[in-house]
DNA sequence: GTATAATGTTAACCGTATTTAACATTAAGG
DNA sequence: CCTTAATGTTAAATACGGTTAACATTATAC
């Protein structure tokens, strides 16, 4: 098991490599404001655990299980994103300083447990609804879809 | 400003204080399932800060800013515990441990839109419930009481 | 009142996540 | 190509939160 530390800069590769193509040392640690050491580091702690594959000076690349994990991350995200912003009625800026602060903490079941309150409060009969959530469908409804 | 983990001690003192009576060591670490030394450490950080009062070998006490600021982080929890519970209907214990995970990490802001959208759901017309929390009222309904 | 048990403190250490400074490698432009 | 700029890596240092082991102080019991 990584740490959530970890898991941020997972994260961020995750979104890196849908944005941009490729993860680079320098936008990780751009996107998410340190140094590079700090990202070598993560690098190596990651490469460890079997989350991406990346030789010394050579490219970056989520491992499946590495991109299966982001995802998870980025879903537990969705739906805290979700609440606070269209059931709580936080300004969407607000919304998402908030969903980063909580993201990794709560428990699968209970994420579970809020996508369900969500999406039914906000109307739509299953978890197959269609949000829009930084350019992309709200990962809940994604995986329901796919499974 | 503090980090969490102090703020935790702190919750903790605090908590003691009202039950006890009186704030010791031993049971500092007894409740947060740490050492004495750890408590130690924190003591004098919270003492730096101005939250407690104590000498070497002496009587821990809060200050009335540490006592604010403990009651502040409690209103925190009060208010995603009962969200989880009541709303959420999530069994009690994993609510607990699900709240305090959260707790220290939300704005005064969101804590305030929660607690009113929970107080609304939970068909309390105003701020002012009933609600029986680890044996006390829900801190966010009694500061508005005492207001 | 003194021996002993309980409690509290200190010092030295560990792990994690950072940083800065220096260095190595790779990429890009002329 | 080869120089230089951009990028990536390493090593050493700092900060924080925690531990164990040893010690100091206080409280309790006889």
């Amino acid at each position: 098991m990584i740490s959530k530390a970890q898991e941020e800069y997972l994260k961020t590769m995750y979104l890196l490599k849908k944005q941009n193509g490729n993860i680079r040392v320098t936008d990780v640690a751009f996107k998410m404001n340190c140094t590079k050491p700090s990202v070598n580091k993560a690098l190596n702690i990651l490469k460890e655990n079997g989350l991406v594959n990346y030789e010394t000076y050579g490219t970056i690349e989520l491992t499946d299980e590495g991109e299966n994990l982001a995802k998870k991350i980025l879903e537990a995200y969705d739906i805290v994103y979700l609440f606070l912003k269209d059931v709580l009625n936080l300004e969407e800026e607000k919304a998402k300083l908030e969903a980063e602060k909580i993201k990794t903490n709560l428990s699968d079941y209970t994420i579970n447990k809020l996508a369900r309150y969500v999406h039914n409060e906000l109307g739509l009969s299953s978890l197959d609804c269609n949000y829009d959530i930084n350019n992309e469908k709200c990962r809940i409804c994604a995986r329901r879809v796919n499974n």
